[in-house]
Formats: C-alpha cells, sequence, structure tokens
DNA sequence: CGACTTGCAGG
DNA sequence: ATCGCCA
DNA sequence: TGGCGATACTGCAAGTCG
C-alpha cells in the first residue's frame, strides 16, 4: 500500500496520490526536478557504499541499513541505479591490477582463462560468509524489529530509489566514463575480467554431489553485479567448470535454467505462466491482496523484488526451514508446471509455485520468479552461456600448462566451434551429453546440421538508406530479393520423407501448414531428396492472384487445421536451399545455393515460387527495384553478397552480410505521425524509475476528442526518457480527460493534460481491436493503430489540436496499397 | 455455452 | 519487431 | 560490432467464470 502511494508520489501524481501519506517529502515531485542535477543530495552516496562494497549476497544486509539509515531516501532521479552500482564494483576490481596484466596484448580473454591470482581478494571478499542459507535469518529479523512501521516493500521502494539516486555527480559522469574506457588507450585491465577468487571458493563450497538452487542463484548474483561481458563470462565458466567436476548429470538443467527454457524451443514446451498468475502466487503465498501485489510490481518493476521482499515478512515466524531447493527439483518442477493443462491447471500451477516460494530462501524467490516470468535480465543470455560452456570444457579438459596466448586462442576457437554447433543443432539435450562426452574438439562430428530440427535462420541488418547498402558492399556482387511480409518458414524433408516447417524462432509449425505438405511434393524436381529451404510463407489471394498483407496471415488457426478448412491461403516463396540430399550446404556461397535451389525445385504459381531477385549494381536499380517490392505489396528489399567467403549461410547471425532496407526508412513511404502523449506506465526492470511506455492518441477536430492510437515504448534515450518524466510531471491529472477516448485495456498508471506532442514513426497501420482512433471510418467498430512505433522526437512546435487527426489517420490507412483494393475487415461504409 | 482473461506466437 | 546501451 | 534488455500490436489457443 504504502507502495503504490510512493510509487504515485514518485512519478508525482499531483491529484491523485498527493492525497496520502505526506510523510515521503523529500520525493521529487517538483522540487528535485530542477535543481537536484547538480551536486545531489549526499545521501545517496553513503547509502550506495554498502552496497557496492558488500558482496551483492550480504544485499540484504545492506539494504535495511540503507533503508534504515535514509528511509525517506531521495528518488531524485532515479534512472541510473543499478547501473551506477555495478560502475562502481567494477571500479573496486580494477584497483587490483598487477594480476594478470602482463597479458597485455593479447586478447582480454586470456585473462579470464587463467586461473584466479589470489591477488584479486577484493575489498569485498569476507562478507560471503554472511550468505550462507541461514544468514537470511537475522538479517530478516532485523528488518522487522526495525522497521515495525513499514511494510517491507516500502523499504524495498526505497532502497531501489536510493540505488536510483545519482551517486552524486550527476551529468559529469557519462563523459568521465568515455575518457575512462575509450579515450585513455588500452582496455581495461584484465584483473576485473576475472571471477574473484572468493566467488571461485564459494562455487567449490556449495557445488557438491548435486547442485543446490542457492548455489545457482548466487551465481546469478555476481553476473548481475557487474556488466563487464568477460567478467560475466569467467564467472560462469567457472561455474560450469566445478559442475563439470562435481556434479556433471546437472550441467544440463542448470543450463536451462541460465537460458531460462525448458527443452529446445521446437519442442513448444512453455510454462503457460504469465504476470497475473505470479501475483497470484505471490499473494497467496504471503497472505496479501493480489491488489496490493500489483500495485508493488508496478512500483518496483520487478515481480521477482516483491516476491523477495515479501516473502521477508511473513516468513519470520515459519523460519525453521529444513528444505533446500536443489536445481534438479526446481527444474523438474517448473517442467510439472508446464505441463500442467486443463480444468483447474492455473490453480495447480500456482500451488507449486507456492509450494518452491515456501522454501526460498535469500534471494531464490527473487530468481525463481523472474524464471517463471521468462525474464532473467541479469545481463546473461544465450550466447555468454555457450561461451561459458566452450571455455568450461575447455578448462576442464587442460592438463598441460599452455602459454597464455595458445590458451587464448584454444578458448576462442572453442567458443566459435560450440556457437556455430548450437546454431546448427540448437539441442542442448544433443549438445551438452556430447560435450561431457566427447568435449569440444570432437564436437562437431557428433552435433551437426539435421533435418527434423530446425537451423538458426540467418538474420539481416537493418539499413538506413540505399548508400549505406551500397557502402557496405562496395567491392562485393550483391543480389537483391523481395522481403516478403509473411511468416518465416525453414522447410525440412527428412530422409523419411516427413515434412517439418520451422518458424524464425525454431517453433514447429507443422501443424499450422498442412496444405504446404502437398505444395512442396509439387514443387519438387525429380533427384530432390531431403532438404531444408529457407521460405517466407506469405498469405495469397488465389482469386485475384496477389499477396496479401500478414495481419490476413495471421489468423490462420495454429492447430490442427484440416486441409479442407483453411481459409487464408498462403504462397510459399523460397529464396535459399541450406541442405540438400544429405549435404549441408552452409558454407556454400549464396549464388551456389540459388543455382541448387533452382535446379532441385520447380515454381508452382500461387503456391510454390522464388523470391524475386535481381542482381544489382548501381543506386538507381536498388531504388527502382524497392519501389517495385513495394507497389508489389512487399516490406522492402534484403540484400545479400553472393560470392566467396562472405556468402555463406550465416546461422543466427544478424550478419553484415544480409541487409535490410525496408520501405519505411524510405521517406515519402514510411509513416510518420504527431501524436498527444495521453498517459504513460510505470517502467520495468532498467526502466523502474521512469516511464516505461506511454499511451499515444490522435485528435479528431469534429468531436474534439483525442483517440487513443498506439502505445510506445523504444525509441527513447535514457535522456530521453528521464526528460519526458520530469517535464510530463507537470502535466499529471487525476483523472483521464472526459474527452479521452480509449479502451479499458490500454489504461495507464498517470493521466496527462493534452499537452506534449510527439513525432512517432510506424511501418504501417492496423485494423485495430483495441484501439480508437478513427473508429467509423474504415471500419465501423474497430479503431486503427500502428504497427511498430518507435519515438523520433518531441514536436515542441506543435500542440496538442495539431496532432495528425483521426481522419489524416484513415486516409493513411487507406492509402496503404496493400488496403486499397478490398480487404476483409472493412464491413460498412 | 458464451464472454472474458491470460499466455504465447508472429511480425 | 525496433531501438539504445555497453564492453 | 555483438549481446542484451527494454518496449510495441494482433490473433489464436486454452483457460476461467457466470
Amino acid at each position: 500500500m504504502a507502495t503504490q502511494k510512493s510509487l504515485m508520489g514518485f512519478f508525482g501524481a499531483a491529484g491523485s496520490a498527493a492525497k496520502s501519506k505526506p510523510k515521503r517529502s523529500p520525493k521529487p515531485p517538483t522540487l528535485d526536478d530542477q535543481p537536484k542535477k547538480s551536486e545531489e543530495v549526499p545521501v545517496p552516496t553513503v547509502e550506495d557504499k554498502p552496497m557496492e562494497c558488500d558482496p551483492s549476497t550480504t544485499a540484504n544486509g545492506s539494504e535495511n541499513t540503507e533503508s534504515l539509515s535514509e528511509p525517506v531516501s531521495d528518488r531524485s532521479s532515479p534512472v541510473k541505479k543499478k547501473r551506477r552500482l555495478r560502475r562502481r564494483r567494477k571500479a573496486i576490481s580494477t584497483s587490483d591490477e598487477e594480476t594478470e596484466v602482463a597479458i597485455g596484448p593479447t586478447s582480454p580473454k586470456d585473462a579470464a582463462v587463467q586461473e584466479p591470482a589470489t591477488n584479486l581478494a577484493a575489498p569485498d571478499s569476507k562478507q560471503d560468509s554472511a550468505v550462507g542459507s541461514d544468514a537470511s535469518l537475522p538479517i530478516q529479523d532485523s528488518l522487522e524489529n526495525t522497521l515495525p512501521a513499514k511494510d517491507p516493500l516500502s523499504v524495498a521502494v526505497a532502497e531501489k530509489q536510493a540505488k536510483a539516486a545519482k551517486p552524486s555527480t550527476g551529468k559529469t559522469i557519462k563523459p568521465r566514463n568515455k575518457a575512462q574506457s575509450t579515450g585513455s588507450g588500452k582496455k581495461p585491465t584484465n584483473a576485473n575480467l576475472l571471477a574473484p577468487p572468493e566467488v571461485v571458493e564459494r562455487f567449490a563450497e556449495m557445488i557438491q554431489t548435486d547442485v543446490s538452487y542457492a548455489a545457482l542463484c548466487y551465481m546469478f548474483e555476481q553476473v548481475e553485479a557487474t556488466t563487464k561481458r568477460l567478467l560475466i563470462a569467467d564467472i560462469l565458466t567457472h561455474f560450469f567448470r566445478r559442475v563439470i567436476a562435481k556434479a556433471p548429470q546437472e550441467l544440463l538443467p542448470l543450463v536451462y535454467l541460465c537460458i531460462n527454457r525448458l527443452s529446445p524451443q521446437y519442442e513448444g514446451i512453455e510454462l503457460g505462466v504469465g504476470e497475473s498468475l505470479l501475483i497470484k502466487a505471490v499473494a497467496e503465498a504471503t497472505g496479501r491482496g493480489a491488489a496490493k501485489v500489483k500495485a508493488d510490481v508496478v512500483a518496483l518493476g520487478d515481480i521477482g523484488l516483491v516476491a523477495k521482499e515479501s516473502r521477508s515478512t511473513q516468513r519470520t515466524m515459519t523460519m525453521f526451514k529444513t528444505r533446500q531447493l536443489k536445481v534438479a527439483q526446481v527444474f523438474q518442477t517448473l517442467k510439472q508446471i508446464a505441463t500442467t493443462s486443463g480444468h483447474a491447471s492455473m490453480s495447480h500451477k500456482v500451488g507449486k509455485i507456492k509450494g518452491m516460494l515456501a522454501t526460498c530462501q535469500g534471494n531464490e524467490a527473487k530468481y525463481l520468479m523472474r524464471s517463471l516470468e521468462g525474464k532473467l535480465r541479469i545481463g546473461l543470455a544465450e550466447q555468454t552461456v555457450l561461451v561459458a560452456l566452450a571455455h568450461a570444457f575447455v578448462l576442464h579438459h587442460q592438463t598441460e600448462k599452455l602459454d597464455v596466448e595458445t590458451l587464448a586462442e584454444t578458448l576462442q576457437e572453442a567458443a566459435a566451434t560450440v556457437k556455430s554447433v548450437y546454431n546448427e543443432l540448437p539441442s542442448y539435450d544433443v549438445m551438452i551429453p556430447a560435450l561431457l562426452e566427447h568435449g569440444v574438439d570432437k564436437l562437431s562430428e557428433f552435433c551437426k546440421l539435421t533435418p527434423g530440427i530446425p537451423v538458426k535462420p540467418m538474420l539481416a541488418h537493418p539499413t538506413k538508406s540505399i548508400s549505406e547498402v551500397l557502402d557496405r558492399f562496395e567491392n562485393h556482387t550483391f543480389t537483391c530479393e523481395y522481403k516478403y511480409d509473411g511468416e518465416r518458414a525453414q522447410i525440412h524433408r527428412l530422409e523419411d520423407g516427413r515434412t517439418l516447417i520451422f518458424s524464425r524462432n525454431s517453433e514447429n509449425m507443422t501443424a499450422k501448414y498442412p496444405d504446404v505438405m502437398d505444395k512442396m511434393n509439387r514443387a519438387l524436381v525429380a533427384g530432390t531428396g531431403s532438404f531444408i529451404l529457407d521460405c517466407e510463407a506469405v498469405a495469397w489471394d488465389r482469386a485475384q492472384r496477389k499477396i496479401l498483407p500478414f495481419q490476413i496471415l495471421s489468423t490462420r488457426k495454429r492447430k490442427d487445421v484440416k486441409e479442407s478448412e483453411i481459409t487464408v491461403q498462403v504462397c510459399v516463396f523460397a529464396f535459399d536451399l541450406l541442405y540438400l540430399n544429405g549435404r549441408s550446404l552452409l558454407r556454400v556461397p549464396l549464388a551456389e545455393r540459388r543455382k541448387l535451389l533452382a535446379e532441385s525445385f520447380r515454381c508452382v504459381d500461387g503456391d510454390f515460387q522464388f523470391a524475386k531477385s535481381q542482381v544489382i549494381t548501381d543506386v538507381e536499380e536498388i531504388q527502382t527495384f524497392l519501389d517495385e517490392s513495394v507497389e508489389d505489396n512487399c516490406e522492402g528489399l534484403m540484400v545479400k553478397t553472393l560470392d566467396g567467403d562472405e556468402a555463406s549461410y550465416e546461422p543466427s547471425r544478424r550478419s553484415r552480410n544480409w541487409l535490410k532496407v525496408k520501405k519505411d526508412y524510405i521517406s515519402g513511404i514510411g509513416d510518420t505521425l504527431d501524436l498527444m502523449v495521453m498517459g504513460a506506465y510505470a517502467g520495468r526492470g532498467k526502466r523502474t524509475g521512469v516511464y516505461g511506455g506511454f499511451l499515444l492518441s490522435c485528435y479528431n477536430p469534429d468531436n474534439e476528442h483525442y483517440e487513443a492510437i498506439c502505445k510506445i515504448g523504444t525509441g527513447f534515450t535514457e535522456a530521453d526518457l528521464e526528460s519526458h518524466r520530469d517535464i510530463l510531471r507537470e502535466s499529471i491529472i487525476s483523472q483521464p480527460r472526459s474527452y479521452y477516448n480509449f479502451g479499458d485495456s490500454v489504461k495507464p498508471d498517470v493521466w496527462f493534460e493534452p499537452r506534449m506532442v510527439w513525432e512517432i514513426r510506424a511501418a504501417d497501420l492496423s485494423i485495430s481491436p483495441v484501439y480508437q482512433a478513427a473508429v467509423g471510418k474504415v471500419d465501423s467498430y474497430k479503431g486503427i493503430s500502428l504497427r511498430f512505433p518507435r519515438f523520433v522526437r518531441i514536436r515542441d512546435d506543435k500542440g496538442p489540436e495539431d496532432a495528425t487527426t483521426s481522419d489524416q489517420i484513415a486516409d493513411m490507412y487507406q492509402s496503404q496499397k496493400i488496403n486499397s483494393v478490398d480487404h476483409p475487415q472493412s464491413d460498412d461504409n
């Protein structure tokens, strides 16, 4: 409760929240935002200290101290928060340079390799012991006692905000950092790229024959506390090394927990748990109201923190836990949650979650909730895991001492191998056992491109202009292809004749496209056996023989599709061939792959075609081809190198060898709108403390109403977000104006008076089931919204009534070529 | 059984 | 999807 | 430049609820 108020206060809810307790006086409403910048209150600095020095494990302790010492805290300039903390930690570890510094000239990775030397003993070693599972007891106790009147969450809020407060130097910090990292030569010293020895020791203690969930969470903490990628990788490497040595059977579940998955993507096992269920679980587990919990989530920007904090109160009396969560058990429970279905399944899921929560200690609840939410957000994800795995296995098998450079090379190669293998066969179920049994060296013998298992598709870089394309490909032969607006489809034909289709994200879409099986058979040329095709499936109007918009494609059924009942036909546009008759073509240049593609398949009009392409040499040709593609209802062009080493298929890599030129970058075609900011939503994660998104509207001069058109959450710099918060604070109103039209489902956390106008770029306009913009103008009941909206800039020169009008929106929609002929959505008018 | 809600998938 | 930030 | 994490809209699928 207190938290909600404070949130409101935080966002300066002048009207509604002000009424609560005035106690949080030092909040920033208006007073702060102006003067603060300069020389922030010293308080936060002081508060910060214990945090940064403590190993994150003792965070509990410091949090308390912190909130105690300064419950009022200072919420003036949130945003910088964690990042700052991290920096400071770095600063500390930087002090011990000598360690591996000798390696200077070689890649920093070398350093990461070395056994951590002793002198790394940072000022923050000892306290570690406080981490122990039982350590939380006294801490929580003290929390209870010292803050009798307070909801622990308000403590957390205060803490969060204290963190958020700038460590004194407002603006100077950025430049300083820059100077530090880039300006003054060389990389940062290698010392801070190494996992601190006490961390490694801790791993050794915690990881024995099996792995406790606490051990994993300890590792997460360590990772979360740093931003240095090499350090993160090294921490993870040490963790895995220990696991490989002591508890190899735990490696697979651990890897899954690190990347927050339960199985390979293509198996489609999902938790089926979202925020509402988690809120319910936390509420039930703590005996608090769901509404309160929800408010806390908004305030803290992280349901993990809410779980951790609210749990600690409840806990005090039932503290005698004996059970300790194990990784294997957590993983298994997660899988159970995922596979629970049918009647009352939701309450069963909640039950399991509550069960685990009850056993959580320290930070476990935080990470458990984040896992359930699907976002660990500790700065560690798949790519890092792959590197760490590679390194861990190399080091595990490494018996003889290599010189630093050789070792570094070995490690780098290993990382490349593991990544490449994984991208071709993205299954830890296969790869981890293979690694355990054969090591990295022979990995590619056992794990290779296999029809039936999706390859990570090659991605493309967005390009801002045609000239940028030319710059990039100046000395290469390249080709342009239509970029179709459909769904990526990787079509596999196995040796046994089965056909499988995977999406861009490696989901199995076979059941969605039974009609494609038949198309493939008709498109085969004699002699074509097994293959993997890269294609785009596009909605197709058979009568008019033309491409339909993506929005139509998306209305196709996804499960149990029977060929006879298909309403939206598709045409498959093939553009690459990755595997043919038992042979991988990944390393074959595009020109050759394309040739094989053309030889192995035939065009079946309206069912299976080749992506339209053209080899191009100059700007004008590209421009013409681009215009043509848009004219043909495509999104723009893909530009690809044709020959040589740089024309191979690089799974998962958003390589520079493929570029995309989208029409919305080209002025005149791209839609830019000026929209009024109606309201905003509290940010989460790294956006805690600022607004994470905003509700926008267009203006309808006929009735002088503002009609909600979309939310927006990207395109802002961090500075933008801070500035928006500060500026919009002045405009907060407690209720929406009577002339605001919006759907209940998009209600923002705070409302603004009509004032601010922003320029927004979008790719397309779409018929919307939830927004009101231009209702009745294109569709009698539905409004219009934007596809891929992003913030461009503030339009200070425009008043709210100068915003784009509903009529203009309707016109823009109509003028999208693809909608001009006929589209199912528009019932009447 | 229909309306509503939630989660997940796509771009 | 898009975008920005960081090493 | 790669890796990561913040956020957008829409529709189906599967659940809940009255």
